[in-house]
DNA sequence: GACACGTGAGAAAACGCTTTCTCATTCTTT
DNA sequence: AAAGAATGAGAAAGCGTTTTCTCACGTGTC
């Protein structure tokens, strides 16, 4: 009879009783271990089966030392980009037969290396996306997070690869566009301050500016949300800028909504460009003009990497980098006659 | 000396070395047992705190018969629906010391039940969202899941609370005000044939033709991404309906991008309406009539019902239904003269 | 027909922790 | 001052697997 065991749930002894074996053999015709005789190992298959035996997943780690399952840490799972490096690293593991633990810090970076910390032990790897955190402090945790892969950063602990989008070069294509269209008068509405890659993108508008002395780029305080979008439509106004660089789609389109309630045209008054192209940034009106990330594809490779430290494949963990490519709609269009600033 | 235990992490056994005590002792000092000697307490603290110790969780995990994990099945992680409901599980669970694993079916119903039960397997509880799952496979399994929330579905398994959306009462919410504003030609383009959530909003529709035997409602075949809004123009303007009710707010915004591109003006000449209240329903232009439905919180009530579950709070586990609110915005108008169909 | 050898399965250890059981010590109590 | 109660820490037994170690048995060889 089906003996249960202590805990309820069926066992590796409740197979091995019913079969008529010890635990060891039934472990072993479990894991396809072949120095079984075939028809015990019929038998046991058959105990297995007639109980619905599934084997305890903790167990199984405990000995093994591997759990097969990998944790992501995530600043915000509201915001599209880290929903779509979740999405294309827990595809891309599943292939693999691994399972993605994630770990919302919720923006609160204080607690991140402890949750980065808690969701490592829990599973055999971690990709770590914690734009704010400081290099000191990641560099001093990497080491304890190792197998580690970045996202959008770098360190320089050893063996912990950054998968980083080339923002830099992404906001010079979006700005030197714009310039052809004849515009002379640029807004950067920035990111979060200590965002890594808000830094990344400020450091390419330095470049920009070095090679195009002749246009102005109006430095705004900004977010990267909708809101601070939104908000920002004064402070845009007041720039007397004809092509805003917002930092990413969602403060696009917040932006877009607010010089739409001020009845401006856009492109015709005013350009506006996102960044990442995220799914819903085609579908605005004017539809956005933008630097397409292959976000989801970094996910993927991230899981990539980190198969690769996992499995001890210590050979090459190069990093790589991706360069955005513009994707031009109709947010964007010729300069009109230069405007001037509203007030002043 | 910071003894290596043979995994080469720090165990247990290393502070008890070290603190010249019992591995008994570390733990109980570890986990806040109060029959300790504050003496030896400390040392064990120090201890631990100089070599960094950190509980193994998946020996934690197998004495305790625990994870504090839970997982969420979801057919499509690139739905905004999904995310929003994992996003509000996720806070709500770890307010509770609770992490969470997905699973992500991509669609395949075939492998959800037996995703779920591995998802299961390796957490305390679970939350599955398989609109398209057969009500019989689902009562099958559903014991074996426990504890188990489901997502818009119910089931006559015991003790398995299903969280719903009264999607019913909001299509017919939704074409009383198109009615309201003088359409009297709808069509609902549909969601995925066998989707739960979308029987239910065909039997509201039953139930509202049955009250307004005047109105004409058509219906189309549909799915529930952009593309599908896209793609249904032809057979949305050939139905010469004037409102459109569209399966969710993908949909809807597909479709209204499908109908700029042939020129025609909403809601001037035809009225658009969505479902969920995503978060960029607000700002498409126009700006989307739909249903608002409280999502992440549905999330956050699926952990609610889990926990009571997981603690075995057998009292009550009723499980609750979701009344979606009528979000009016700018995509539906006053219904023009009667159009004639395009062809015939 | 004995001896080495290979094969296959059980016993037991290991994984890292919690917790019960047990016992030595100290504190009460009369 | 002696007996009983209370306290606190170590030994050991789990939790459910995998895997090494060990040994019995059957086969092949000379």
């Amino acid at each position: 009879m089906a003996r249960k065991s202590a805990s309820g749930r069926i066992g590796i002894a409740d197979v091995a009783v019913k079969a008529g074996v010890s635990h060891a053999t039934v472990s072993r015709v479990m894991n396809g271990n072949f120095t079984v005789d075939p028809d015990i190992a019929a038998r046991v298959r058959a105990a297995a089966a007639e109980l619905k035996y599934q084997p305890n997943p903790v167990g199984r780690s405990l000995a093994l030392g591997k759990t097969d399952t990998i944790g992501i840490v995530v600043p915000d799972l509201a915001n599209p980009t880290f929903q779509a490096i979740l999405r294309g690293l827990s595809r891309a593991a599943a292939q693999d037969g691994y399972r993605v633990l994630i770990a919302d810090s919720f923006e609160v970076s204080s607690e991140e290396s402890i949750l980065a910390g808690e969701a490592r032990r829990r599973c055999d790897g971690l990709v770590l996306c914690a734009p704010r955190m400081s290099d000191a402090e990641l560099e001093e945790i990497a080491p304890s997070l190792h197998p580690l892969v970045l996202i959008n950063r770098t360190t320089s602990a050893p063996n912990v690869p950054g998968l980083v989008v080339d923002y830099g070069q992404g906001v010079q294509d979006i700005a030197g566009h714009l310039v052809e269209l004849g515009h002379t008068r640029l807004a950067f509405l920035a990111g979060p301050p200590r965002s890594a890659s808000n830094e990344m993108r400020l450091k390419g508008l330095e470049t920009f500016r070095a090679a195009h002395p002749e246009v102005e780029v109006t430095m705004l305080e900004g977010g990267s949300d909708f809101d601070t979008g939104h908000e920002a439509v004064d402070a845009v106004l007041q720039s007397g800028a004809t092509g805003i660089l917002a930092f990413n789609d969602l403060v696009a389109m917040g932006l877009m909504s607010g010089l739409h309630e001020r009845g401006l045209d856009i492109p015709g008054d005013i350009s506006v460009t996102g960044f990442d192209d995220i799914p819903f940034a085609r579908y605005t009106t004017p539809a956005l003009t933008t630097a397409a990330v292959p976000i989801t594809e970094l996910g993927e490779q991230a899981w990539h990497q980190l198969r690769a430290l996992i499995r001890k494949e210590e050979n090459e963990t190069p990093g790589s980098r991706y360069q955005p490519r513009l994707e031009v709609r109709a947010s964007t269009g010729p300069a009109k006659a230069p405007r001037s600033t509203v007030h002043g």
